[in-house]
DNA sequence: ATGAAATAGGACCCCATTAGTCGTATTTAA
DNA sequence: TTAAATACGACTAATGGGGTCCTATTTCAT
């Protein structure tokens, strides 16, 4: 409950991997291996970084990643909406489908839960990938 | 990701109305029916926020449920702690097992998420039950 | 030109967790 | 003594997360 997917940890480490090498092309093999992540996995992460804008992929050999802009300017916010498609959402009643909820006519905590998502949100927005030392 | 359980859900409608009837006695007949929550879990849930002295047990004939103390002293995250045993934990890194995480060693995000994970708390700490109108 | 190294992405499966159901025992007011 | 309530363990069903496998495509280097 409440716990990040491991899909959000390799994309963080990731990030910051790049970044903490200034930036430089990096291979999804070479953060596989550096920090024992299932390179299959990794690979769809990375994808969904590219497909979100927050870094570059160069393909090809000697191909591989960097980041789209100023680590600076990337929140861990950022990086949860890219890879996990959807927004992030404590309770059904912030997803795309809200009706879907069992209780959503007779719920009475939608108000309070929408203002603690959006603390939380703000939580994630205020932590730049520059800030993960 | 990052969602509340369905028991924390019925937990807190729970709490949330008990203190919305002044705090009278209220059964989990009348709850469940009033929110459409499934008796049965939400049964074990009120056991749960028993144990965790969230609320008092009346038993037996005319018995229910209620506040064990004021509503304005009662955390969201109390509720969270008391109907998860465990506590919120965004990694594998702050459970009871950190080793468990497949890249424990390896892994450089730990610091930063345990800030998020502390900044997280902040905000279910603050607000109390006595706030979900 | 060709092969190797890299990204791109779909299809599939396993398993842990969540959500819910069922059955039974216990307590207590009327 | 009965009915209304809590207490609680065992079981099942559904969902999603995490991982593997396979193939296609791109591009550098020889």
């Amino acid at each position: 409950m409440l716990k990040l997917s491991k899909k959000v940890e390799y994309g963080l480490i990731a990030m910051r991997h790049i970044a903490s090498v200034n930036n430089q092309i990096s291979t999804v093999k070479e953060i596989s291996e550096r920090y024992s992540i299932p390179s299959d996995v990794l690979a769809k992460v990375m994808q969904k970084l590219t497909r979100g804008k927050l870094i570059l992929s160069h393909q090809g050999a000697m191909g591989g990643y960097t980041l789209a802009r100023g680590a600076h300017d990337i929140s861990v916010m950022d990086v949860i909406g890219v890879v996990e498609g959807t927004q992030v959402g404590i309770a059904q009643c912030f997803a795309e489908t809200p009706e879907n909820c069992s209780i959503y006519s007779n719920c009475t905590i939608k108000h309070p839960l929408g203002k603690i998502q959006h603390n939380l949100e703000q939580v994630f927005a205020s932590m730049k990938v520059s800030e993960i030392v």
